[in-house]
DNA sequence: ACGCACATGCAAACTATTTGCATTTGCGTT
DNA sequence: AACGCAAATGCAAATAGTTTGCATGTGCGT
């Protein structure tokens, strides 16, 4: 995403400019996969020769979440909350336990059902999350030679 | 579940049976509803007259959970983490944004989309958790009058 | 009933996240 | 292009959930 298409993304949201939040955003959304707000915050210091804050990190993230850009990603690595962009592409995640890559999933095998759960619960569906853990071939690999 | 059952089931994941732990155990059962530690600690000071560290809750959860008799459920509670007993009848469940009541949902939507899941991917899947949030009918309700 | 390993209580440590406040920066206006 | 104000950031300190070290207490096999 262009430099000015991120502008006008903001703007049309009402979303303030600054460098930071540019960064921050340029930077998610080449990523596909969610991660923590320090992770965001460590490569943006060396990476970048910007410097910024962890706090204001939390702070745009929580901004970006508000007004729809980012969400939080419903998967916790080590007690810290991940960050993904908002795809309008609803997407899910197969999360490896052995080295916590992850990747994404195609299509949504809830699709149909949140409607039917609607209607028989009353409800009214906003969202869900979804996460899948499992063992990568990779580590699948490993354990079988080691008894860890 | 009667005493003598939890006593059994304790003893034969080898779980020392102590007084804490079993309040705990038998409280969880009971409960429908994904439950913070917090929670269970104020519940259990105020019902049983044991007094209970919150600490020694958090331990116990930790225990129950790698013995595989609880499970963290996946929803967070501002910020705080929920657990239940580990149904062996798999289960999710149904959040409302407004006051967060929760619902367990009967049958798992995901039947049958694991092993797909294995398949296309090569990880072993070992299990997920899906949260569902949406708006229940009380809140439905209220948002009506309001503008909130 | 005894003794030991393990569980608990208590307080302090840790860590992710939030917040107050002074300073800086973006952006509409002149 | 410079000005001014509201909003954003940096910094440090506060919060809050969770964990941990250590002294004491308790379950359970002998």
């Amino acid at each position: 995403m262009s430099r000015d298409k991120i502008r006008e993304l903001f703007k049309s949201r009402g979303i303030k400019n600054t460098q930071q939040r540019h960064l921050i955003y340029e930077f998610l959304s080449r990523k596909k996969q969610p991660i923590t707000a320090e992770e965001i915050y460590m490569v943006l210091l060396k990476k970048e020769k910007t410097k910024m804050n962890l706090s204001t990190v939390y702070r745009i993230l929580d901004t970006f979440t508000k007004k729809g850009l980012v969400q939080k990603s419903g998967i916790n690595i080590e007690g810290k909350s991940t960050y993904e962009i908002n795809h309008m592409d609803h997407r899910h995640h197969l999360v490896c336990t052995g080295c916590n890559k992850i990747i994404p999933i195609k299509g949504c095998p809830l699709e149909g059902y949140e409607s039917y759960l609607g209607e028989t619960t009353g409800f009214e569906i906003l969202e869900h999350h979804l996460e899948i853990k499992g063992i990568c071939p990779d580590c699948q690999k490993e354990t079988n030679g080691k008894d860890k």
